[in-house]
DNA sequence: GCATATAGGTAGGAGTCCTAGGCATAAAGG
DNA sequence: CCTTTATGCCTAGGACTCCTACCTATATGC
């Protein structure tokens, strides 16, 4: 079966998981709604991709996690980036930058 | 082992090459060239991931291949686009426009 | 009492890309 | 003449990411 779904996210999940708790703590379910919202529910992040990635990067040492109850008065895992954290965010920020800098180059070649 | 080569093409190599491939007859080899040369050196298209990716290409349809002599003399297998590409190019700028403008709203965002 | 939203998770498979190899011929350098 | 390098095609196997489809549990709304 295709990959057809625009909602694809093309290996920036990390990037944009890594930003998202960059703004303050912040907890997966609450990830995934946050990423959905802001990007106008272009990006759809799936339960079954934000928990692994969240692991992955919390394996990493990317981010760190602990339990904390939310307004509502419910347990949670909230994440905070760590330094090393902060690190690969700016990491994957500049090549994102230059990626799509790079995509562009080829996208306006008309010969 | 962890993908950090900072040259991995996320997704965007179907759509480089069909751009590649839509400004005129080209054999595969030369394509891998095309990409790194116009992308001043951030895109590498290894063997490994070129030929594999023309011929999924091909399989749906998106593009023609035939064998001809290059201008040095060689054989070659020189793909053109079909109808169904340039449609398949266009379907593909448009979400990686879509793509970029949502990471870009998420990567903008402070708060 | 039951559905929906919130909150966490896993398993398995599909798809893409990479490394590492193989094959063949032409050009270039010693 | 012979060996290396560049050109040109290819595949196998593994790593990684993402998806669908499932599971669990609690709070809220009807």
């Amino acid at each position: 079966m295709t990959q057809e779904k625009s909602e694809f996210l093309k290996g920036t999940l990390d990037m944009l998981i890594l930003k998202v708790v960059a703004l303050g703590p912040i907890h997966g379910y609450a990830i995934s709604q946050r990423i959905q919202q802001i990007s106008r529910d272009f990006f759809q992040v799936h339960q079954g991709s934000l928990y692994p990635a969240l692991h992955r990067l919390e394996d990493r040492g990317w981010l760190q996690a602990e339990w904390k109850d939310t307004d509502t008065g419910r347990e949670a895992k909230f994440y905070t980036l760590t330094r090393r954290g902060r690190k690969q965010l700016e990491a994957e920020l500049l090549n994102w930058e230059r990626l799509s800098d790079a995509v562009a180059l080829i996208l306006r070649t008309a010969e």
